[in-house]
DNA sequence: TACTCCCGCCACTGA
DNA sequence: TCAGTGGCGGGAGTA
């Protein structure tokens, strides 16, 4: 699916006042935040600006920023205060997860997948790996670190915990959410993990390091790691290439299946070379390449910028022309003054790299 | 019909 | 007391 405004759409945006459930869907409002959010010149942002300028409740806000601060990507620094990491911190965030679900015990079975396969209610619970929602005595526990083991800040850590340590190559949430409810098979409780992790799976998506796709020879969904290699990678592909059309822009399908599973390929080199400066370098990387949608982050598309200046140097005018005939008058006063703001933003990197 | 996941209620926390 | 936070599940949209 893809939501970004096409010229053509544009008409078609003006009549319909129709509701989409897509269009607010937490993978679009994540793929907004980043465009909102990642750029140099963001250091700390509010969830009540948030929430404005993208047009969305705070409650929403803090679906996503949970689910960005168990990868490093913002941490909270106050109340309704977050700053801003960036993916400068997510290679260096799945290193410690995984170490940590290592610990923890995440890679010591198969994360019972072929319980997908022969899922009874009487199924063995003890097939299952460690399931750290559950590894302490609930009746030891506060109120305050029953909240905690339930939030969506450690159910996400979790998640990313299994890709990173077990050796399936695909996971299903009715797996996930079985080994994270080791202690309580109660459909209820059941669906209701299967619901926040199609929360944290679509964030997660969003940001391309996990992929959707299908169990082999069935239609189960199930989830395919592409970790921070995948950052990487499309930077690769962006700067070999020329041909823009090749890019995949967010919403698209993903045509490309052969993607290989890069766990343990991150593993391996951090003790090849070292964790420090492999992170480093990694990180270097992933920041210099890593692009999101068509809106490009300023410390993303500065590089970007003088391919498509030397290969398309008509285009950008075609580009400025077409953004001052085409302005989309919207039903919905959020989504204007949401457009707005883009229109602003992109005309000022626009005009600063002109200058440049 | 099963899957997906938005939406907002409401309990809890801390100032 | 109240604003901020976020778990939770109903139920509507989608495939």
């Amino acid at each position: 699916m893809s939501w970004i405004v096409s010229p053509q759409d544009v008409d078609a945006l003006t009549l319909q006042s129709s509701y989409s459930r897509k269009e607010k869907s937490l993978g679009v409002l994540v793929s907004n935040f980043m465009r909102l959010y990642n750029r140099d010149d963001v250091d700390l942002f509010g969830i009540d600006d948030a929430a404005a300028k993208l047009g969305v409740e705070r409650r929403r806000i803090y679906d996503v920023v949970n689910i960005l601060e168990s990868i490093g990507v913002v941490s909270r620094k106050g109340k309704s205060l977050y700053s801003w990491n960036g993916f400068l911190h997510i290679p260096r965030s799945l290193h410690q997860l995984k170490e940590e679900g290592l610990r923890e015990g995440f890679g010591l079975s198969s994360l019972c997948s072929n319980s997908d396969k022969v899922s009874h209610d009487d199924e063995s619970e003890d097939s299952c790996s460690l399931p750290p929602d559950n590894q302490h005595n609930s009746s030891s526990l506060s109120k305050m670190d029953h909240k905690k083991e339930r939030s969506l800040w450690l159910l996400s850590q979790n998640f990313v915990k299994m890709f990173l340590c077990s050796h399936d190559d695909l996971i299903t949430l009715d797996t996930a959410a079985k080994v994270l409810l080791r202690d309580s098979q109660d459909s209820m409780h059941m669906r209701t993990k299967v619901r926040r992790l199609y929360d944290i799976a679509n964030v997660l998506s969003s940001m391309e390091l996990i992929e959707k796709t299908n169990l082999p020879g069935t239609r189960k969904p199930a989830y395919k790691w592409l970790g921070s290699k995948s950052l990487t990678e499309k930077g690769a592909r962006l700067f070999n290439s020329t041909n823009e059309s090749k890019k995949r822009v967010f919403g698209t399908e993903i045509t490309n299946l052969s993607t290989k599973r890069n766990k343990t390929d991150c593993s391996s080199n951090y003790k090849k070379i070292g964790y420090k400066k492999h992170e480093e370098e990694e990180t270097k990387q992933a920041a210099k390449s890593y692009v999101f949608g068509p809106f490009s982050p300023t410390a993303a598309s500065k590089k970007n910028y003088n391919i498509v200046r030397t290969n398309n140097s008509g285009r950008l005018q075609d580009l400025e022309a077409l953004a001052s005939t085409h302005k989309p008058q919207y039903c919905n006063q959020d989504v204007t003054g949401l457009l707005g703001h883009y229109t602003e933003a992109w005309n000022k990197w626009f005009e600063e790299l002109y200058r440049k």
